[in-house]
RNA sequence: GGUGAGGUAGCCAAGUGGUUAGGCAACGGUUUGCAAAACCGUUAUACGCGGGUUCGAAUCCCGUCCUCACCUCCA
């Protein structure tokens, strides 16, 4: 295993603590992933690409890892939608699963190398059941010829210790469903039996399904084997669920050591300085998103705050009744500008024949070291608890060092610095993609990004290249004839279309704005 | 009530004892027919409030106010 300077925040320990892989050659790590009864908001995307930015740093780090990222397709909700829907449940989370999936590749996180589904472990699921009645931490109930099984919370000595809280203290918001027979207000339900003719699978207690946290104890257990590396999900999951997979798999397993390493959890995304969330309907979905901006500009947005603190998702109702998201299009700014920059030093590359040089003027030498200076840099950032602001602070520098250059290029007309520069833009824009890759960004070619971002904003405001090809046209003759009122005039249009306009000595480009 | 997170310049956001983090906006400049983009400068000796510790505190301690979240499903 690599050596790492690694720090992460444990929720358990409420501590910055040193990473320390598990001595099995592999690191596992499993994300809470969702319960796939509709389509996924932005908080699910947050909570998404919270572990693929450590699972990208630890690989980056030399670290072999196993991403393991659940689906939670069999639930109460699910069953309940899929009635509304007249569907059938599973049919329901298999169309929810892969708008799920689509949403958060486009995010830029990389696919889990294992993403298990409740329905497909169901076996594991009753095994670990049986495991805990087994040791009487678990006990079955029948009632009208139905029997579910209950989690003895009490028979657990830790319960709370993740999320702070006192048995006592929590029997009082505790309480018993009208349709519960459990033993006590704390237990939770582990296999919830129903009817011959309900939603359901076969047991040793009859058809019924699992209840919600088993899954997690279940089939990280199966994936990644009791006591992986590091368990992530958002802040709202510490209590009960992350405290109900300890109580499930430390019990079913006492004398094995915790069920798990590190903790990990994310802040929420705040709308209105409230949680976003489905039960208070002010969520937007990641699609809604992707529907006006590029999926990168929601990466960059998110990455722009340390995954543990809230993020303030802002909405504005323009005067036509188009909803816009205002910090979403600032990040979509600033990657269109981490785009430009590296297409430009590519192109001041582009003509680098010297190779490796060794002494650089003391004009160039300064961007030498940043570029070298770069990944080191943006380890540190990532080591300290996945600092990613910091990260994008340094990915900041290395964008505005390589515009500078390209600038200095275009002003100057020093021999020396013509000979050298491009060799100097080479190694910025190298380090420009290799501190980038660490967050998932600029993942593709600048020229596909501005295709694809180009297109989408001409669609959002009924516009075509050709529309906007013609003013350019019109234009570039009224210049040609010295009719600057008139290009001017025609710029001003342009500029309402969110068209801006860039005049070169070689001629005349546009973009549309974010 | 219990538990946890947070209050940092116009806005967003890092920073946990001592050198300008970074970004956005605004304004000034380089450039330009004029602009835009890019770069430079200014806004910025900012840290909720009151005490204390220290040579020195946004950072540590005590108190206090405010916001949010969890305690019921929630990423």
């Amino acid at each position: 295993m690599p050596e790492t300077s690694l720090k992460l925040f444990d929720s358990l320990t409420a501590q910055l603590q040193p990473f320390l892989a598990r001595p099995t050659g592999e690191v596992g790590v499993y994300c809470c992933g969702p319960t796939v009864y509709d389509v996924a908001h932005v908080g699910h995307a947050r909570a998404a690409l919270a572990p693929d930015i450590l699972v990208r740093h630890l690989r980056a780090e030399g670290y072999p890892v196993k991403y393991v990222r659940n689906i939670t397709d069999v639930d109460d909700k699910i069953l309940k939608r899929a009635a509304e829907n007249q569907e059938d449940p599973l049919a329901l989370s298999a169309r929810m699963t892969v708008l799920y999936q689509q949403d958060v590749h486009a995010l830029g996180c990389a696919p889990p190398d294992v993403e298990p589904k409740v329905s497909e472990h169901i076996g594991d699921i009753v095994q670990l059941i049986s495991r805990l009645i087994e040791r009487g931490a678990a006990y079955v109930v029948e009632e009208q010829g139905v029997r579910s099984v209950y989690y003895s919370v009490r028979a657990f000595p830790g319960y709370g210790k993740l999320s702070k809280r006192k048995i006592e203290e929590l029997q009082v918001g505790a309480r018993i469903e009208a349709n519960e027979t459990k033993r006590d207000p704390l237990d939770f339900a582990l296999w919830k039996g129903c009817a011959e003719t309900g939603w359901g699978w076969p047991s040793p207690w009859g058809k019924g399904r699992p209840g919600w946290h088993i899954e997690c104890s279940a089939m990280s257990e199966r994936h990644l084997g009791h006591g992986f590396d590091v368990h992530t999900g958002g802040m709202d999951l510490i209590f009960p669920h992350h405290e109900n997979e300890i109580a499930q798999s430390e019990g079913a397993f006492p004398g094995e050591g915790p069920f798990v390493r590190t903790w990990i959890h994310n802040g929420f995304v705040n709308v209105d300085k409230e949680k976003m969330a489905k039960s208070l309907g002010n969520f937007v979905t990641i699609r809604q998103v992707y529907e006006r901006n590029d999926p990168e500009a929601l990466r960059y947005f998110l990455l722009s705050v340390h995954y543990r603190g809230p993020i303030a998702f802002e909405t504005e109702k323009l005067p036509d009744e188009r909803v816009i998201f205002p910090g979403i299009i600032e990040a979509e700014r600033r990657v269109d500008y981490l785009y430009q920059t590296l297409a430009r030093l590519r192109a001041l590359a582009e003509s680098d024949k010297t190779g490796t040089i060794s002494t650089l003027p003391p004009s160039l030498a300064g961007y030498a070291t940043l570029a070298n200076e770069a990944v080191p840099r943006l380890r540190a950032a990532l080591d300290d608890d996945l600092n990613t602001p910091v990260a994008l602070s340094v990915i900041a520098e290395v964008a505005k060092a390589g515009n500078e250059l390209c600038d200095l290029v275009q002003r100057k007309k020093d021999t020396l610095l013509l000979k050298l520069s491009p060799y100097v833009a080479s190694r910025l824009a190298k380090a420009l993609v290799d501190v980038t890759e660490r967050l998932g960004l600029l993942q593709t070619m600048p020229a596909t990004y501005t295709q694809r971002t180009q297109l989408q904003r001409l669609a959002l405001r009924g516009l075509t290249a050709a529309a906007v090809d013609q003013k350019i046209a019109d234009r570039a003759a009224a210049r040609a004839a010295k009719d600057f009122a008139r290009a001017d005039a025609i710029r001003v249009e342009l500029t309402a279309w969110n068209v801006e306009v860039f005049d070169t000595p070689t001629g005349t480009s546009w973009r549309l704005l974010a």
